[in-house]
RNA sequence: CCAUAACAGAGGUUC
């Protein structure tokens, strides 16, 4: 039966799951492992609520789950974001008397955290008797997650407190708290902390720090962040930008854009946007059109992110026919389009075309904010 | 030991 149960994960990872289901119906005396299995096929595929189910049936059947068995529909759980579900099945673990290890407990204050319950999630956090690092730094992004960044911050010390070593994930998640918060000695500190090991030339971790010291001003520290970088890509390359964009150093946002190029990496949706910006920041009417063309290289200008940066260039440049036209061409006009057009009009000092088009827009069922 | 927990980093108009 062991052969049972590898054919059940290994049909679950081809996305087979009802091959797996009939491996499980055929065997004699499923196990609680042929039951896990499939529970956790069911999860991987992003069927979470026939995994609960599975789960039900299981125990229906008068199977006990293991310590195991509650990981997989903790994390079924998780992604259905059912707070109701995941306590009930927290009262089964309960009820189950299992001997709860770190794994067990991490799952559930990622469930509870999952599905909104922070005050649960420190519960049971606050309970454990061993955290490990991806308990930290479960906890330290969820907080970030949920905007309590000092919290997150905190957290994160605590964790260094107790010697637990921080990963790659914690200090993005750590960091990311650091930006939201404007919090730049903090940033500091955790970028000397990160060049101790060597860890601040990660991609990952470099582009978070890249965006925090852009959201503090410090755009030298930025800089010297993204020139240290092991290699570079599409996020790294559009964190730098945004940095330069936001603090005003639009001529060197679009060479940056086009280094990029040089490169021969490609700019999406949110590239577009930025370069945009900084384009109609220094109202470049001609290097726009040039983005412009390589948006509709892409096929990318009914987007409705890259239309209403678009519509906002050519707005500024003056160039409103450009801007009235891909106005009428967009389809999935969201609010931000039509303020993009609406103060485009009102730039040009047309008020009563901006005013018609404000109670065209409420006429179209598109509340103001 | 046949199943095994967090999966992070860049986002548009106006203010």
């Amino acid at each position: 039966e062991h052969l049972s149960n590898l054919l059940i994960s290994m049909f679950g990872r081809c996305g087979a799951l009802l091959d797996a289901c009939a491996v499980l119906y055929r065997m004699p005396t499923p196990t609680v492992v042929s039951w896990t299995s499939l529970i956790t096929c069911f999860v991987k595929n992003r069927h979470d609520m026939r995994a609960v189910q599975i789960f039900k049936d299981m125990l229906k059947v008068g199977v006990d789950p293991n310590g195991v068995t509650f990981l997989a529909v903790f994390n079924a759980c998780a992604n259905i974001g059912s707070l109701s579900e995941g306590r009930l099945i927290h009262v089964c673990l309960i009820e189950a008397g299992l001997q709860l290890d770190v794994a067990i407990e991490t799952s559930l204050v990622n469930m509870y955290s999952q599905c909104n319950s922070l005050e649960e999630a420190f519960v049971v956090f606050n309970k454990m008797h061993l955290r490990n690092v991806v308990t930290w730094t479960s906890m330290i992004a969820v907080c970030a997650r949920h905007g309590h960044n000092e919290e997150a911050i905190l957290l994160f010390w605590h964790m260094q407190a107790e010697s637990v070593e921080p990963n790659e994930l914690t200090f993005t998640s750590v960091i990311t708290a650091c930006t939201s918060e404007h919090d730049f000695s903090c940033g500091r500190l955790i970028h000397i902390l990160l060049m101790l090991n060597g860890l601040d030339m990660d991609i990952g971790i470099g582009t978070a720090l890249i965006t925090m010291y852009g959201k503090c001003g410090a755009m030298h520290d930025a800089v010297s962040v993204f020139s240290n970088l092991r290699s570079c890509n599409l996020i790294s390359w559009t964190a730098m930008m945004t940095a330069y964009k936001e603090l005003e150093q639009h001529e060197d946002c679009l060479q940056l854009y086009k280094q990029m190029h040089m490169k021969g990496c490609n700019p999406d949706i949110i590239t577009f946007t930025i370069v945009l910006n900084a384009c109609a920041s220094l109202l470049a009417h001609f290097e726009g059109m040039h983005i412009h063309m390589s948006i509709a290289y892409f096929g990318l200008e009914t987007d409705a992110l890259v239309a209403s940066a678009l519509i906002d260039m050519y707005g500024k440049v003056g160039a409103f026919l450009e801007a009235y036209s891909l106005f009428n061409a967009v389809h999935q006009r969201d609010a931000v389009v039509w303020s993009a057009m609406i103060s485009g009009c009102i730039s040009k000092g047309d008020r009563r075309e901006g005013l018609r088009l404000f109670h065209q827009m409420q006429k179209e069922g598109m509340e103001p904010d």
